[in-house]
DNA sequence: ATTTTGACCAGAAAGCGAATTAGGTCATTG
DNA sequence: CAATGACCTAATTCGCTTTCTGGTCAAAAT
């Protein structure tokens, strides 16, 4: 069954096709037509591995987070304190996440206003993913005894929240601000919060 | 000239009747000939004292915000340590803006895409005040000596991107969730940062 | 037999001209 | 001279037709 690998190569095609179109012209007149030609293969072919155009742009979204997630968990298996390890993954959720829609200049908007209850919902539950994955270094410092006591998932939900509005979501990466202040200003929360919990 | 005491009444009047008719139409469907039947004035004098229908929300929105900079303001004169006035501060920044908002179940989207751009350079100013009055608080903590020292100023604008995620900016009150949650999200993140910059 | 396709369908969206509405002005009013 | 509402025009809405596009599926390709 060699389908299963060619599956997710087209279906990753189809994604990185999507990536093209939605900067080019946003979610709204991004056509089904213009995917399969971009991808090159048939209109119907494209609903094998998707249900529905919203499926698409989420299923996108979704690969920017899971991307996301890789990087955060080969962070927190480095061989370093935990407290580098939580400053890096603060940071390396905002700049990737910044950086994974830079070229969107405004389409964010149209993306949001289109399939806005969806997105909320993918919203959490990216939020929770991203939560286990900090909570678990959390816990690794508090073993060593050097975080203060608490529920771990507890305090990587209130860090994440902390960072939340650094987060192109609902602001373009031009509302944001320069990459390099968005970077900054990420560090130095990471900092306070850092403070905040050891011991 | 009793005038300036009227007109400011009047002002008032107009831009309490503008977070009614803001709450029950939204900022599209809201037209100044009913505002100035809520009122209860001609049409033409809503002119006397707003420039344009944009420059009405707009103005409705600085209120809301000079409120709560008043309310910091009481906050921070009270006699209480600096890190509870910091607690309280924080805290009272987002209740009072999701109480101010609780009624417009969704025209906070309806104002923002029609009038984005304004309204992100005021929320500037807006940030920038509310600093201004954190840091006051900050630097009394430090001339205390119970804070670590730094540009107090800076670490007040931290605090705020902090908890900005839990304002109803580009989210509606019932996006965010049960204001008993974010009240208590907003004191926990609150507790944290403390610790952060305490001695 | 299984995978891929694109012509096809129905509903959504995009024009478009006409009619209505609503932001903003200003001569008149009290 | 502050306040007004009739008035002007630009924007919006409406009703309609045409075009487009998300999604399906019988046929073609493999």
């Amino acid at each position: 069954m060699r389908t299963s690998v060619q599956t997710k190569e087209i279906r990753d095609a189809i994604l990185d096709a999507t990536d093209q179109l939605l900067a080019r012209y946003g979610y709204g007149k991004m056509t089904i037509d213009d995917l399969a030609k971009e991808v090159g293969i048939g209109k119907g072919s494209i609903y094998l591995h998707f249900a529905s155009k919203e499926e698409i742009a989420l299923s996108h979204v979704d690969r920017i987070i899971e991307r996301l997630c890789t990087r955060l968990e080969s962070i927190s298996d480095e061989k370093i304190m935990p407290e580098k390890k939580l400053e890096k993954m603060l940071l390396m959720r905002v700049t990737f996440r910044f950086d994974s829609v830079q070229h969107y200049t405004q389409s964010i908007n149209d993306l949001l206003s289109s399939l806005r209850s969806k997105l909320l919902e993918h919203r959490k539950l990216y939020h929770e993913n991203e939560a286990a994955l900090l909570a678990k270094v959390i816990k690794e410092g508090q073993t060593k005894k050097k975080f203060q006591p608490g529920d771990p998932l507890e305090t990587a939900r209130l860090f994440l929240l902390a960072t939340n509005s650094l987060l192109p979501f609902n602001l373009t990466t031009s509302e944001l601000g320069e990459r390099s202040d968005i970077e900054k200003k990420t560090q130095k929360i990471a900092k306070i919060l850092l403070k905040g919990i050891k011991k």
